[in-house]
DNA sequence: AAGGGGTGCAACCGCTGCGGG
DNA sequence: TCCCGCAGCGGTTGCACCCCT
């Protein structure tokens, strides 16, 4: 649906209006406008003329100032927001097109609700676009009875509670943001796992942080697991795969959401027989089963029925209550859905995201022998392809901003996309309290160009770091971890979320 | 045709970070 | 170092339009 909240009228009318009918007194914006309280509403065509007009001479900020040169009615908020949103050049107004709703869910499912960041990936696009498409994706598809998430993406994000133990009820602003701030980072070391359905074979895996605490990621990935395959109480799906993420104080303090979607394990015995036994602080990821080249198919999830088959691990018990709560993108939902999601048969490919989605939200942990050492194992391979897109996306940008030469060299992409990528001789992070984890990571041709073919070299990763993790375990080029099966593959699906 | 609920977009609101004085 | 104002972000709400009965 598509209309807008513009208003054509007549000038008089319109100085009418913004001077006279503002409902509030005080709509957050505390200056007032010649003596007049602010306008707020829905936006005139003539006001927004006003608007386009003073950033033509003006440029862009100093929001609060628009008024004071103009006789525009509105706060600086205000102008920002209609500028952002509706004015300003280069919007792409319309539907999503299936690869950027591709693309807003795999971001999400690695960065959250960071609307503004995801914006930054979809030229044209405002955050506060993808937030409402988002928001709509949740509704529609929690009226339907539908997973969020498309089969094999699969987010977990078990760090904070682990950081931040379960005392943290009203954590303060600060620890907010912390908060935030870790959950973008715990986001990049988000388990999502991408299966063979025409998106790259992608496995993210959570590194080991804070594993002294509390239950690891990993236990609680196989707590979940096993629940959700019936080894537990919970009859949910979703409560299987909470993860354990600390409340914000609004969420906390009761909500005016419409989408209260926060839910909580209601005992320690929902995870009962489920935790792994092993406990390990190190791995050799090269030795383990997962990232050993004996057992590459195991490391990917064709589909979601491969966990039908109760192939996990057995676990301990959790001790001690854990408050968990959903993140935005997880709802509850009758076991229906988890029902459906069974045994439901493969998706036909025409309409891939429509279709996948309704298969299953998130596969279920690995099977895996050691899970601490599985969840440690971070290929960031999401953040690679985010990151080569934004730089296609800022690349097509220039060329729309200018018809100048706007150079976009390959030693540019190089540059940029292997910032975070540690190469030649070893790199050795040691951290007196971390567990240090020693594997073989041969960087690849993440970014397809030549220069970076030549340049990156098969090298020796001594990582507890999670940049350095990533990147050096971007992409196997033989396919020794079985993390990326096929490098074609992902230049596909790179080409397929890009659109060419 | 009418109306009531559903849907989706635009805008508002509150909070935080940051920079300048 | 503190304070203040601005910019930006994410959550929330209002409302016009759609659709079904």
């Amino acid at each position: 649906m598509s209309y807008t909240m513009v208003t054509d009228e007549s000038d008089d009318a319109m100085y009418s209006s913004i001077y006279n009918e503002s409902p509030s007194a005080d709509n957050g914006c505390t200056s007032r406008g010649k003596g007049s309280v602010l306008k707020k509403g829905p936006w005139t065509s003539t006001e927004d003329g006003i608007l386009i007009n003073y950033v033509r001479k003006h440029g862009e900020g100093n929001w609060n100032t628009v008024q004071k040169h103009t006789s525009l009615a509105r706060c600086g908020k205000s102008c920002r927001l209609r500028w952002a949103n509706h004015l300003r050049p280069n919007l792409k107004k319309g539907a999503f097109s299936k690869e950027e709703e591709q693309l807003i869910v795999e971001m999400h499912a690695k960065m959250g609700n960071k609307w503004a960041q995801m914006a930054e990936y979809l030229p044209g696009r405002t955050d506060n676009e993808i937030k409402n498409y988002w928001n709509t994706r949740i509704k529609r598809r929690q009226r339907a009875g539908l997973p969020l998430y498309p089969p094999g993406i699969h987010v977990e994000d078990m760090h904070w509670s682990q950081e931040y133990p379960s005392t943290s009820n009203n954590i303060t602003g600060v620890d907010r943001r912390r908060h935030q701030d870790y959950m973008q980072l715990g986001n990049s070391k988000a388990n999502v796992l991408f299966d063979d359905l025409n998106f790259a074979n992608v496995l993210f895996e959570d590194l080991n942080f804070a594993t002294s605490l509390l239950p690891r990621a990993s236990d609680i990935t196989d707590m979940f697991a096993c629940n959700m395959l019936g080894t537990g109480e919970s009859s949910s799906r979703y409560e299987s795969y909470m993860p354990p993420i600390l409340p914000s104080p609004k969420q906390l303090g009761g909500s005016g959401s419409r989408f209260n979607i926060r839910q909580e394990f209601q005992s320690p015995e929902q995870f009962q027989n489920a935790a792994p036994q092993k406990n390990p602080r190190s791995c050799n990821i090269s030795d383990h089963p997962m990232y050993g080249n004996q057992h590459q198919s195991d490391v990917m999830i064709p589909d979601s029925h491969t966990f039908t088959d109760g192939m996990l691990p057995t676990s301990k018990p959790l001790f001690g209550a854990v408050k968990l709560e959903l993140p935005s993108f997880q709802y509850s939902e009758t076991s229906s859905a988890f029902d459906q999601w069974k045994t439901t048969p493969s998706p036909p490919q025409s309409d891939l995201l429509d279709s996948i989605d309704t298969y299953i939200q998130s596969p279920p942990p690995l099977e895996i022998d050691e899970p601490g050492c599985f969840s440690s194992c971070d290929t960031g391979l999401l953040d690679m392809l985010l990151h080569e897109a934004k730089i296609k996306a800022s690349a097509k940008h220039s060329l729309l901003l200018s018809s100048s030469e706007k150079s976009f060299s390959s030693t540019a992409c190089m540059t940029d996309a292997t910032q975070n990528v540690p190469r030649g001789g070893e790199t050795h992070i040691t951290s007196a309290e971390s567990p240090c984890f020693v594997f073989e990571a041969f960087a690849g041709n993440v970014v397809k160009t030549e220069e970076l073919d030549q340049v990156w070299e098969p090298m020796r990763v001594d990582v507890i770091r999670p940049d350095v993790l990533l990147a050096s375990s971007w992409q196997d080029q033989q396919g020794r971890f079985g993390i990326v099966r096929e490098s074609n593959s992902m230049s596909d699906a790179l080409a397929l979320l890009l659109g060419g």
